[in-house]
DNA sequence: AGCAAGCATCGACGTCTGTCAATAGAGATG
DNA sequence: CATCTCTATTGACAGACGTCGATGCTTGCT
């Protein structure tokens, strides 16, 4: 299932200049291995709260619509811009979320003219998931 | 890895009248399947409501470690009496973190004599461990 | 009946959080 | 340069949240 939120700035982009793609694109959260899963072995105080950080990105409406539309947008990518209207949130709110999922490593951002692109990192969903319930 | 916080309860415990263990304990939060994995179907305003709540629940760091409390348990149980020191909290503010684990449908509650066993329901975990990133 | 232990609820407190309007900054266009 | 668009930051505010002490309720024991 794939969900245009692309429009007709699709075509405006052919008219930019593109960066140079960056291979590491500032990874504000590099998503490591924080402890065995929750019900594996006991965790201490400060694995519950580095895990618990992590988990409290997720655990809001506005943040979880946000990944859903990021990873069913076309391209796996989207703007701030195109994110507003289908919240119905406003921009500067967007934008706040966005740097939360940014700072628990579950989003990248890349700026490309004047917009900024946001994709969902899988893998750190699927790190999130297994802590949860081991994939054995 | 099991950690025991039974301690010298087990003994007294022999000693009263077991509750003839009912098959339906109260389950509060039936934890029922309320969308798609994240990933793969757009969130609409209400899925992503429930989600949240559910992964809030789990958000805490208390509360994780609650749940690995449990996981790690002797007989996969435990009563608030021996959660409370490992925890560093007081009896309240325990009580009201498995109130809300238990309202989100993540652990049961048994009541035996003038104890109340809490056990983690893992097929909850799975589900949610499942939403934030699809199996298989 | 009286008492003690385990647990839940209540009330209160400080902190964190989600939201917006206003503003500032970066970048492209004319 | 002036202007426009897109985004991030700031400041402010209401509501939610985590915590505790005090209290009440249930249950078993004497």
């Amino acid at each position: 299932m794939l969900i245009d939120i692309w429009h007709d700035r699709a075509v405006a982009d052919l008219t930019l200049q593109r960066s140079p793609l960056p291979i590491a694109p500032t990874p504000t959260g590099p998503a490591e291995m924080c402890c065995a899963p929750v019900t594996q072995e006991l965790l201490d105080a400060e694995q519950a709260a580095v895990l618990a950080a992590r988990l409290k990105a997720l655990a809001d409406p506005a943040r979880l619509r946000l990944v859903s539309l990021l990873a069913n947008a076309a391209e796996h990518e989207a703007c701030v811009c195109d994110l507003t209207a289908p919240l119905g949130l406003s921009q500067p709110t967007v934008s706040h979320h966005l740097k939360v999922l940014q700072q628990a490593g579950l989003v990248t951002r890349e700026k490309r003219a004047t917009w900024a692109y946001y994709s969902v990192v899988t893998e750190a969903l699927d790190e999130l998931a297994g802590l949860l319930s081991p994939r054995d």
